[in-house]
DNA sequence: TGCGTTTTGTCTTGCGCCAGGACAAAATCG
DNA sequence: CGATTTTGTCCTGGCGCAAGACAAAACGCA
């Protein structure tokens, strides 16, 4: 039962009918290749005869490709069908408060190569050595093959104008970022933070055998804490292109104070930062100072952890407690939004095993039906950053997107 | 750019873009009520011929009519179209702790006939008796005139089954509840929880003047809090039919005991109980045991307001304690979601001149960038039960809703 | 008064798409 | 070897939008 937005919206056209299942077929061929012309008709309810049109459309644009039935049931032997690797390639780019990352890939998210660098914290100049790096990567054939570019940014955007409205680690507030640098690259491109493009990622390049792909939230672990929302099969970016925000919903109002200044934010529980200063048993605020004056070095959450795995105590304690937050505050997620999962990424999912039941002991107090306890969260365990993953996302989505109709 | 779920999912057929259309054609018309056949074709962007059939379909169907035209610029006069009202009735049923409420209308929400009894808590009585009332009101012809029948239900409710999941107060855990009630008075029928059927009342019979009607949360205040929210011109209903339970998502995890059993829910500090025992000066726990014991009268949140009107200091010091609470809370639901505006009903919305600023300065503390900080915040001060209202809305939608495709 | 202009609403033709069924092709089964 | 089963294609029919022609109904101006 939806409602049409009367400021937005797109009449059918002739060709819409065509286009929704030419869409139709070519996500179910995704979904379930290999199969039958005659299979895909059963799964969409319509025809074979108009199965073979659709299909002939995807061949034709090079979509689809048909490979010879080794099977042999009853019958004539069907001709199965997959999805066509289309040999284009994606630019993934992450910048980080401390190291920017660039990754050439194809539409399915594997790697081709891959290069890095400090980040430098001036926008112009940043922007003058993605540049350079890109065109490195990009030389020769690679440049025709690359479809566009995913830049992933550590804070607030508003990815219609790709415009960074506030990176509050990178001290950039309403910095263009798109604009400048597409045109110096001259190939399309979007610019997301964090935790959207995970959701992306998940979304359109992970396995819909891990659970709902239309309705989940993905929630990233790092310095900060941020989730992407999916919901009816679109990410949930908000009015002002702040929804997400769960990492600074207070779990109490007098609780430690955030980056942002505030107190008591979920960020302020379980980021990286926040477990590292749990361990060290001072408050986050001395555990932030320590970091700026680097004069011993601060145990890392990658530390941390390998610390639990080898039997230390102190590290184990902090680790289960950081278990109890972040269960706390997918809680409020669960109870705010309801998804038919939750993904955790960053590096704490290595840590899975120490503060999983911790974890789930949090949830299960502060939900409200044992369905929504039963919620499966589930660790991100893809080898490739997930982030760069959604800066592919980014680019590879609008193959399998559906039209918009009304 | 939306993901297809290969789970669930329609094909277009080859009436699939005219009904699209005439659903476009149709809620335009509503929006912008009386408009000539060639607006209708400038603002959809279509030919002026396409136009003709739809609205030729519309006005055989029923739903539209034409009025001549008064209006005189250049030109041929232009025909003018409206919503022709259908004459068609719904009947909704607003089931409360302490009353239930029956209201028989026409599908815009306009009152004919309402009823209403004290609650008896006992699922077979209650439908018995809502049955027995709801003959009462359909009595006649109006029988053969009402399209449907909406009913609220103060707990979680799966709408697809119509089975109450879990309704505290009364004491329900997994009561079939439409199939019974549906059967006896033969007539179609759906079950919403409140705050979702608010929400579901401010999409389809809102004026779109008062802001987005596709992308918003609607905040119930009364006995508890509860939040219904719609993203993408779809109510957001969650995987287990529990999304939007932000009343009880903590403020502080060591706070009040909430009705839930948890600590320091939102609900905690806002339910119109939690202002009364503020304003008493005693813990929420307590005022629940005066409620119960019932001894020396409690009083009401109205009386309360009535107070502060009248320059009560306490009662004014209480309010405003409460709206601090209220943007607190607020805020979270703008961090999780950050809708285009938030509409708040329930008795409270009475003192919104005493609790605005108060709760103003709390939603500016919590959230993260001016523009989300400015998210219109508006009472609902419809004269009719806005409760009431989404049982019409749960009937009168479908006229208006957009075919689901793809 | 009469003619040109402007705007509205309808009609006609053209092309595209799905619905439905017929039909050929290619395998298995008895 | 023929009947059966299954696949994939082809063809006709009905319905939709695209595009433009055209009639209708007003006004402006000479």
């Amino acid at each position: 039962m939806r409602k049409l937005n009367p400021a937005n919206f797109r009449p059918a056209t002739r060709a819409t009918s065509r286009d929704v299942n030419r869409q139709i077929a070519l996500n179910l061929i995704r979904e379930h290749q290999p199969l039958s012309r005659a299979d895909l008709a059963r799964r969409m309810g319509v025809r074979r005869s108009v199965i073979t049109t659709l299909v002939t459309d995807l061949v034709d644009a090079g979509a689809v490709v048909e490979a010879a039935s080794t099977e042999v049931r009853r019958g004539r032997p069907p001709t199965l069908l997959s999805i066509r690797p289309s040999g284009e390639l994606a630019l993934a780019i992450d910048i980080r408060f401390s190291r920017t990352t660039l990754l050439l890939s194809d539409l399915d998210g594997r790697p081709v190569e891959s290069r890095g660098f400090d980040t430098v914290h001036d926008p112009e100049q940043l922007i003058a050595r993605i540049a350079k790096e890109s065109r490195a990567l990009l030389k020769g054939a690679r440049r025709a093959r690359c479809k566009g570019v995913g830049v992933i940014v550590p804070g607030m955007v508003d990815p219609a104008t790709g415009v960074v409205l506030n990176a509050p680690q990178m001290k950039w507030r309403d910095v263009p970022f798109r604009q400048p640098l597409a045109r110096v690259l001259g190939l399309p491109m979007q610019v997301e933070n964090a935790p959207v493009a995970c959701a992306l990622a998940k979304m359109w390049l992970g396995r819909s055998s891990a659970g709902d792909t239309t309705d989940f939230a993905y929630v990233i672990v790092s310095d900060g804490v941020g989730v992407g929302v999916v919901k009816h099969g679109q990410v949930v970016r908000g009015a002002t292109a702040t929804a997400g925000e769960f990492g600074h919903i207070p779990l109490t109002l007098t609780g430690p104070t955030c980056s942002c200044g505030r107190q008591g934010c979920w960020e302020s529980y379980t980021s990286n930062l926040a477990t590292v200063a749990r361990y060290l048993g001072r408050p986050l605020d001395d555990a932030r100072v320590v970091r700026r004056g680097s004069g011993a070095r601060r145990p890392s959450i990658t530390d941390v952890i390998a610390l639990a795995h080898d039997g230390d105590q102190r590290a184990i304690a902090a680790l289960e407690e950081t278990g109890t937050y972040l269960g706390l505050g997918l809680a409020n997620i669960i109870c705010a939004v309801n998804p038919a999962r939750i993904v955790v990424g960053g590096e704490i999912t290595a840590a899975w095993d120490v503060m999983r039941a911790d974890m789930q002991r949090a949830i299960a107090s502060r939900t409200l039906t044992p369905a929504a306890a039963a919620t499966p969260i589930q660790p991100d365990q893809t080898t490739i950053s997930p982030r760069l993953l959604g800066g592919v996302a980014l680019v590879a989505a609008p193959r399998f997107a559906m039209p918009q109709v009304a």
